[in-house]
DNA sequence: CACCAAAACGGATGCTGCCTCCGTACGCAC
DNA sequence: GTGCGTACGGAGGCAGCATCCGTTTTGGTG
């Protein structure tokens, strides 16, 4: 929403398309090339200049969350499904698989997407999502926890950051199996109870 | 030890002399800014010209190996104290613990070693490193395992991964409370009996 | 000590990518 | 159709990477 749509103007045709166009293309130059793409390359391929790339997308943070905008869309319909289960274990279980292929999407996501997460930088237009993932993560932990299937020491944060691990692990071209075993040790060592120390 | 020792050949005193002011400003500047800090500033502030510096180092991974060989040093050093310890399973966890910390030494380090420690990229100078410490790392697995105080199914390359991404986690700025969370959560599931699936 | 050949140096160079700035063109409203 | 204001886009400055080759240094040798 820009200045000029404040004031009741119509918003220009070309502005629409441009966005458009840039956003397709950048969803594919992530995919293809992670999160590291040449920028470039993207609004040439977009057929625009760099100037319009960095006018509607300052960062390259920006590009990336307005591109993750629509992923997300498909976690939150994901999110309807598992609130239909029953089982709050499994619940969580399926939440923070559903995380980490979101962290998996593109290349080298979860590093910007950690970098977000930390300390509150408010100008980083990724720590929005992060922050409504790590509440949603707390929500399904804390159901979980209620029913005595998790153990109480533990917090949304703390899985949103195994799931990003996970998924970082996974960017990096681990085989699958070492993988099974990580998240494994990670989901026994949540569902255990709590001991001293 | 270039061709022209291996001919027999006293090694020139310009060569070690470059060589080791690349790797003490290499270090520096990769505690201060980070594996990815420019390569030509180290060059300059070494009072090399680029060319030497990718004579002796062809890669930045080449530069970051020799860098670690030092840091690497200490390592060994701890692992003469651990070994000391009776008890494996506290063993295993102060290993991991000085392996995280060998992992932190700089920021970033966690990517180039976990792109070494993947599939065989037998001409990466950092493979060799990363074999090396999964190896010692399923030692002292083995030993717990044998004790029974570490679940059959875990291997060192596992706590390996694991350790990385601690590491990874941490050079993100994350607060040190939720890492111990996460720590906990990892060390519980391996110290877990067996569980059917 | 003087000389030589091999070995190493180092900076100029070309390239890619980032990001900005400003003259120009376009689209909307009237 | 005209005018205003917004958006465009490419030229340009900058930083870093990696290479190549004319020049310098070094150690061995007589």
């Amino acid at each position: 929403m820009s200045a000029a749509e404040q004031r009741g103007r119509k918003p220009r045709a070309d502005v629409q398309r441009n966005r458009a166009a840039l956003l397709e293309t950048a969803q594919r130059h992530f995919l293809q090339h992670g999160v590291g793409t040449s920028l470039e390359a993207v609004a040439k391929e977009a057929g625009v200049g760099p100037g319009t790339l960095y006018r509607h997308f300052p960062t390259r943070e920006a590009l990336l969350a307005a591109v993750l905008q629509t992923r997300s869309e498909e976690l939150v319909a994901r999110q309807a499904d598992i609130d239909q289960l029953g089982d709050p274990a499994e619940a969580l279980e399926q939440w923070l698989r559903a995380m980490e292929e979101y962290f998996s999407a593109f290349s080298g996501l979860p590093d910007p997407l950690m970098a977000a997460a930390r300390a509150q930088e408010p100008d980083n237009p990724l720590t929005i999502p992060c922050d409504i993932l790590i509440s949603a993560t707390d929500q399904y932990v804390r159901a979980a926890q209620l029913a005595g299937r998790v153990r109480a020491s533990v917090r949304g944060q703390d899985l949103f950051l195994a799931a990003c691990s996970i998924a970082w692990i996974k960017g990096n071209g681990t085989e699958e199996e070492s993988l099974d075993r990580l998240r494994m040790l990670i989901a026994s060592g949540y569902r255990q109870r709590d001991t001293q120390a």
